[in-house]
DNA sequence: TCTGGCACTCGATTCTACCGAGTGCCAGCC
DNA sequence: GGCTGGCACTCGGTAGAATCGAGTGCCAGA
C-alpha cells in the first residue's frame, strides 16, 4: 500500500485491490461502530449500518472472509468482530474521508489562535492542550529545534564575583543558558569584555560550531573565555532535549481497560526523549498515522499515534502527535493533528517575523522540505 | 507528636489525651497493615501484631470503640476495619517515628545529588523524578519564586527589524524572555541604545518595580522604551507560574482503583497553578501532610498529600509535594520529603553562590523565616 | 448470489449455596 | 474490673448451575 502501488489508475476494486468494495463499507462499518461502542461488532448491526445494504447472513460471510485475510478478529467464538490493527490500517488508508473537524471544532481552533500571542513555549504548551481537548487523546507537542538557528547574542552575566551566567539568544527567539563558575573573582569589565568578545566570535553561527578562542595575551580573560567556551560547547551537547509538550495524559487513564496499560503508556510519556525520537522515527518513515506495533515500539502495541509535520516556511520545523488506544476516531485525530499543525506552523513562521535574515529565507524553495497535500497513509 | 504540644513532660497517656496507649498502638497496627495490604484489618491481624498483646476479643471492643471516636470504619458489617482521615492523621501525628529512609534510599539520595549539577530547571525535574522513584508517589517540585530577585541584565536583542527580544536576568540565575514588537524597523544601534537605558533604569530592582521611563527626547527611542517597558510589566505579571515539575504522574494509575479517580488526579495534577496554591496553602497552615479533605480541594479527597519547604539560606524558596493515596507511606514520605528538600535547598543555595550580594545576604538570619525542625503534625 | 431460517456456541447475568473472615456479646476467669 | 475464650451471627466473595441472548456457521431455497 505504498504510494507507489497506489496511484495505478484502475477502477475502485483495483484502487483497493486486497478487499472488494462490499468489504470495505463492511469493515469501515465495524471499525466505525467499534470506535464508537469499544464492544466488539455484530453482522445484525452491520447489516443497519449506513452503506451496506444486505443483509446480515450475507454481511455474516463477508465477516468471516474478512477475519480470514486478517482485518478482524473475534475475541471468542460466538462473539461480534473487533478490528485488527490491520484492519485499522486499511481503515485510514482508503476509508477515511478527508478529515474535516465539525463546525465547533473549527471554531474552537479558530478561536485558540486568534486569542494565542505568547512566548513559543507558552503557545506550544497550550497547543497540546487543545489538541487534547478537540481529540480526547493525549497530545504531543515537540517544538522546533534549535539546532539550525544562529547566534544572536551572546552574553556573560555576574551572579555573584565566582559565578556568571552565560545567556545565549538565538534567532528563533529561543534562550539558553548555563552558570559559568569562575576560577576567580571577576569583575563587570572582565565580564564585559569577555562578552563582548565571544560576541565577535559566535554571533552568527550556529551553537554547535566550534568555539575556539584565540589567546589574547589577556591571561585572566583568556580564562574566561575558556570557561565560557566549554559552557557553550555542553550547550550544545545537552541541545538534544528540544521542547516538548506532553497534554492531556489524564485522557489516558479513561481510555484503556487495563490499570496497568495505563501505567505503562503514562510511564512512556514521561520519557519524553523516547516519545520525541518515537515521533521523528514515524515521520520519517513516512507516515501519519502508526497503528499498534507498526511504530515497533513494544510498550505502546495497544496504542495508536497519529502525527503531523510542524512545518514552518516549508520547514520541518518540529511535529505534533496524538496518542490514544487503536480504537482511537482517527478520522477527528486527523483532522485535528493536521488542522492545527498547520496553523501552528503558519504561526510560529510569523512570530519568528518572516523577513528574518535566517539563512535561506526565500519564500518560495518548495522543492525539498516535505511537501504534504492529503498524505496520509503509509505511503 | 507537634513539638509544641509534645514536650510537655508529662505521661504517656496524658501526651496522647485523645487516646490512650493500647488504643493508639491497636491504631496503629490497622494503618500500618491497611497501607500495606489495602485491605480492611481485622481483629485477629491486630492482635497478632507486635506491639499488641492482648487477645482478639479485647482487640475487638477497643476497635469498636475506636470506629466510635471516627478513627476506623468498617466498609460494611462483619469485615475488617479501615482508618479514616482522622485515624491516619493521628497516626501522623503521633505514631510516625521520625521517619529514616533506609539505606539504599539514603544511598540513592546522596548518589543523586553528588550527580547532579545542572541548571535550575533541569535540577528541579529530575528531582521530581528522584522524589517519585523514593515514593512510588506522585512528586511535585515548586522552584524558587522569582519575585524577591533583583534584575542583574537587561537586554534588547533584534531578531528581525520589527522585532526584538527583552531578555532578563535575575539574581538568582533565571532568566526571563518576553519577545517585543516594535513599531518600526530598528536598527542595532538603537536596540542597544535603548538596552543601556533600561539596564540603567531597573537593573537592581525587581522585576514588579514599577517601570517608568522618563522621556528621554528621542522619540524613536522612547517609543522601543514604552514597548520593553510594557513587556517587563506584562513578564512580572505573568510571573505567577513558577516553575513547577511534576514526577512520575503515572505512579498514580496504580494507586487508585477507581479509573475515574485516577483520571481526577492526573488531571488536577495538570492544573500547575491550583497545584501549587495547594502547596503553598498547605505549607502556610503549618501542616507538613494534608489528609483527605484537610486541605478543602474536593477533587483531591481521596489523597493524602505530604509537603516540605524548600528553604534556601533560612529562606522558604519553593516547595516539594508528594502526592498519593491515604494509604500511602507516610512514614517513608516525609522522609523522602524532608531529606530531599534540604538536600536540594543546600544545593541550590550552593549554586546561588552562597556570596551573592542579593539583598540581606547575612549568613544567620534564623529569627523571621520558619525554621523547621521535626514539624510534622498539624503545628 | 443473496437471503431467511435454524441449530449451536458461549460470554454475561442471575441465583443459590456455602465458606470463612470478621463482628458483637456474654459468661467466666484472673 | 478488665481481659479472655466461646458462640451465634453477618455478609462479602466465590463456586456452580441455570438461563439469556447476541452472535455465529451453515444450508436450502428464491
Amino acid at each position: 500500500m505504498t504510494s507507489a502501488t497506489h496511484h495505478r489508475e484502475s477502477a475502485d476494486d483495483e484502487a483497493h485491490k486486497e478487499l472488494d468494495e462490499r468489504k470495505a463499507a463492511i469493515l469501515e462499518a465495524v471499525v466505525t461502530e467499534y470506535i464508537g461502542t469499544a464492544q466488539p461488532v455484530g453482522s445484525g448491526h452491520v447489516a443497519s449500518a449506513a452503506g451496506v445494504s444486505v443483509s446480515s447472513a450475507t454481511v455474516r460471510s463477508e465477516m468471516a472472509a474478512l477475519e480470514q485475510d486478517g482485518y478482524l478478529v473475534q475475541p471468542h467464538t460466538s462473539a461480534g468482530r473487533i478490528p485488527t490493527d490491520k484492519g485499522y490500517r486499511f481503515f485510514v488508508d482508503h476509508l477515511t474521508a478527508p478529515g474535516v473537524l465539525g463546525p465547533s471544532e473549527r471554531q474552537q481552533v479558530r478561536r485558540f489562535f486568534d486569542q494565542v500571542h505568547l512566548e513559543m513555549e507558552d503557545m506550544l504548551e497550550r497547543t497540546s492542550g487543545l489538541l487534547s481537548d478537540l481529540t480526547s487523546c493525549a497530545a504531543v507537542v515537540v517544538g522546533p529545534s534549535h539546532e539550525q538557528a544562529a547566534i544572536r547574542s551572546v552574553q556573560l552575566v555576574g551572579l555573584s564575583p565566582r559565578l556568571a551566567l552565560l545567556v545565549v539568544v538565538l534567532a528563533d527567539g529561543a534562550v539558553e543558558k548555563r552558570s559559568v563558575e569562575l576560577a576567580e573573582d571577576s569583575g563587570a569589565e572582565l565580564l564585559a569584555a569577555a562578552s563582548a568578545a565571544l560576541a565577535r566570535e559566535v554571533v552568527g553561527h550556529l551553537l554547535s560550531g566550534a568555539a575556539n578562542f584565540a589567546p589574547s595575551g589577556d591571561q585572566q580573560l583568556d580564562r574566561v573565555l575558556a570557561a565560557a567556551g566549554a559552557a557553550l560547547t555542553e550547550m550544545a551537547m545537552g541541545e538534544e532535549n528540544d521542547q516538548v509538550f506532553v497534554g492531556g495524559p489524564s485522557r489516558l487513564a479513561v481510555a484503556f481497560d487495563a490499570v496497568e496499560t495505563v501505567r505503562s503508556v503514562l510511564s512512556i510519556l514521561e520519557q519524553q526523549l523516547v516519545v520525541v525520537s518515537l515521533l521523528r522515527d514515524v515521520l520519517d518513515r513516512g507516515l501519519s498515522v502508526a497503528i499498534g506495533t507498526e511504530h515497533g515500539f513494544e510498550p505502546l502495541a495497544s496504542c495508536a499515534v497519529v502525527v503531523a509535520p510542524l512545518s514552518v516556511d516549508g520547514f520541518e520545523a518540529g511535529a505534533i502527535g496524538l496518542l490514544g488506544p487503536t480504537r482511537m476516531n482517527y478520522p477527528q485525530a486527523l483532522a485535528a493533528a493536521h488542522v492545527v499543525g498547520e496553523r501552528l506552523g503558519e504561526r510560529i513562521g510569523d512570530s519568528l517575523g518572516r523577513t528574518s535574515d535566517a539563512p535561506a529565507s526565500e519564500p518560495d524553495r518548495r522543492g525539498s522540505p516535505r511537501k504534504d497535500g492529503e498524505r496520509r497513509g503509509r505511503g
